[in-house]
DNA sequence: GTCAAGATTAGT
DNA sequence: CTAATCTTGACG
């Protein structure tokens, strides 16, 4: 018997993710993050990224090349890279661009719009504005783990086009948060005057 | 083998 | 401002 080792085709409503991470970005906000982990539904809108641009970027986990941690991003856009962050924290990406880019798109918060009970308990407060506000505290509302990472969109994350097309005219760029290297790049894409976004 | 740094968060 | 907490990646 043998197996059929080749994964099957990425879902083609994802094909658009195989562009480049500065032009993904800001059209990732407005879309609708759906998370099936554990069982359970829960979704929010993506508010807030930041890209980083692989093996050109020195902020970036790929900026040296593919190690086994990084393997995930150097796959072709719609695969989800998930990472330990600071030993506590886990944080997920959207990888972008062509297989061996290392692109990928952290996502650092999102407005709930489902499962929100669900998102309270895993977060210990009921405070919406808090629920998912931080990529930290994302990944623990969606019930994103790091045996995510290396998965592709449409298995247990999936994205629903925007609800609202007006989100687009509200879209501002600025520097990312917490890298000390390529300080200069206005990477971070968050939309304007959403309460939800973790940093004014 | 050893070690410094880190795409964060909650609490003082 | 700092502690918490631990994996990665660089170096030898």
């Amino acid at each position: 018997m043998s197996r059929m080792d080749r994964p099957a085709p990425l879902d083609p409503a994802y094909d658009w993710l195989t562009a480049d991470c500065l032009d993904v970005a800001p059209k990732l906000l407005g879309w609708e993050l759906v998370s099936h982990a554990g069982g359970l539904e829960t979704a929010g809108r993506i508010v807030e990224c930041e890209a980083y641009h692989g093996l050109e970027d020195p902020a970036s986990h790929a900026f040296r090349g593919p190690t086994k941690r990084t393997a995930p991003m150097f796959e072709a856009g719609g695969h989800v890279y998930v990472y330990l962050s600071y030993g506590i924290h886990t944080c997920m990406n959207i990888v972008t661009g062509q297989a061996g880019e290392g692109q990928a798109i952290l996502l650092r918060a999102i407005e709930p719009t489902a499962g929100l009970e669900v998102m309270a308990r895993r977060r210990g407060t009921t405070d919406p504005r808090n629920l998912a506000s931080g990529p930290g505290k994302l990944t623990q509302a969606l019930g994103v783990g790091l045996e995510l990472s290396g998965t592709r969109l449409g298995e247990t994350l999936f994205l629903r086009p925007p609800s609202d097309p007006h989100d687009q005219a509200l879209v501002v760029t600025g520097p990312r948060v917490g890298i000390t290297r390529a300080l200069h790049h206005p990477w971070r894409f968050y939309l304007r005057n959403n309460p939800h976004v973790s940093r004014r």
